[in-house]
DNA sequence: TAGTGGTCTAGACCACTCC
DNA sequence: GAGTGGTCTAGACCACTAG
């Protein structure tokens, strides 16, 4: 899929990058030692030792002394990311949680959801999701879900009246890369009745987008009560290429 | 101010960075060769390496065979840091801009501003601007701003009726780190008036905290109309300690 | 206590790029 | 051509921690 970087470090970084990302090593897996990975690959300790420490701050590695190297438990570190789970954001605020599922199809994919989930191909099977996620009992959030089951098929069995999508997705795909899109709307009718609102009523609009080596997994569109919700990031002053 | 820390290559990393956040090695600047900061530490080269690699990484560095290293300009990377410059970001969609400085005034800190630019110290010198930005024509987003003349003195020299506030303050303090806050809101009625909307128009606001070494230096509240603004945030599996 | 990762060295060769 | 960073090695010692 990616090419092969020319040197030795990185070309042992981009391999159990790729392990961790395809989900051959999951979360908790003991990746081999670094003697036994430099063994394996022919190379020095310390250029199995460079890659690891890297994968290690990207944070996709955890390292302990006589314990080992294991894979990381993805968490939503990023401020942004941590809408991933909503049940565990509403809980950290001390609110109760619940949600309702307003609707489940098995659809083909059409010109909408080809232009929600982008890279979606023609006519293939998606799953479209619409719930509602309460906090202390009242509306907190809506969600509109599109779930590309080319790429996740086991969501075909999964009773997402009973489990929330988001939080099965993470369970399932946990190392994803997402692409968020932030803005402040009015709110469609439909959305604003599922929420107790009047039409007037600024929200918050958050779509995410995940993908998992460029094929499209997961869309989903959060609309937030503007004076119930919002965002916090913080940027060290640089923290990205 | 930060403790050192016992591990050579990040006591290097943290000397370095510091010079850099404070202004001491400005954007531009040529740092010491490898070989030099190794025989002034009394360390090998591959230790100096280390750290230099680290931070050029960070985005702090640009590295050249031959050329050396020099200090980076720090760009907007991530795309909610891209409002610290308006101007750039108006440009940068086709757009022609301009921008008005509605108020500007010298005042001392008081419970409001406290509020807003947190951990000022009470009775401290601040500016107090506010602008209008000005797209096509148009106006584009409102921003209210306070700069803490504690921290950049130089600031109360400045004509900010032709300089904007936040391309200065880029300049100046280019590596200060920042925290956003991001709301759906309707907007004040006299930002609603300045912006040319009803006020029950959604907007975004966006409000941008940024400190240097534990002293706040600038609040910044910028308030977009919904539908002409919207943020873009793409995340790695996970991109942050 | 034994085994793992964390760090460091002294040297080497190479690739790139400025002069 | 000369000088810089990029990479790699073979070995070493240490700190931590699981068993």
């Amino acid at each position: 899929m990616s090419e092969r970087p020319a040197t030795l470090h990185e070309r042992i970084l981009t391999e159990v990058r790729e392990n961790i990302l395809t989900g051959t090593w999951p979360p908790g897996h003991r990746i081999p030692f670094e003697v036994e990975m430099a063994a394996a690959y022919g190379v020095s300790r310390m250029t199995v030792n460079k890659a690891l420490t890297q994968l290690t701050r990207e944070g996709y590695l955890e390292r302990r002394r006589k314990g080992g190297t294991v894979v990381a438990r993805p968490r939503g570190q990023s401020a942004v990311m941590r809408i991933a789970d909503i049940g565990e954001e509403v809980r950290a605020s001390g609110a109760s949680y619940a949600f309702t599922l307003l609707r489940a199809a098995l659809r083909s994919a059409d010109a909408e959801t080809e232009g929600l989930l982008r890279g979606l191909l023609p006519g293939r099977p998606i799953l479209d999701l619409e719930y509602v996620h309460i906090a202390d009992g009242a509306p907190f959030c809506h969600e509109r879900r599109l779930i590309n089951l080319d790429v996740v098929p086991e969501a075909q069995a999964v009773d997402f009246a009973t489990e929330q999508a988001g939080a099965w997705l993470l369970r399932q795909i946990p190392w994803s890369a997402a692409e968020h899109v932030i803005r402040a709307v009015a709110p469609a009718a439909p959305v604003a009745r599922h929420l107790g609102l009047g039409a007037a009523t600024p929200c918050l609009e958050i779509v995410r987008r995940t993908v998992l080596e460029y094929r499209p997994v997961t869309f989903a569109r959060f609309t937030y009560p503007g004076h119930a919700h919002q965002l916090i990031a913080t940027f060290s002053p640089q923290s990205g290429g």
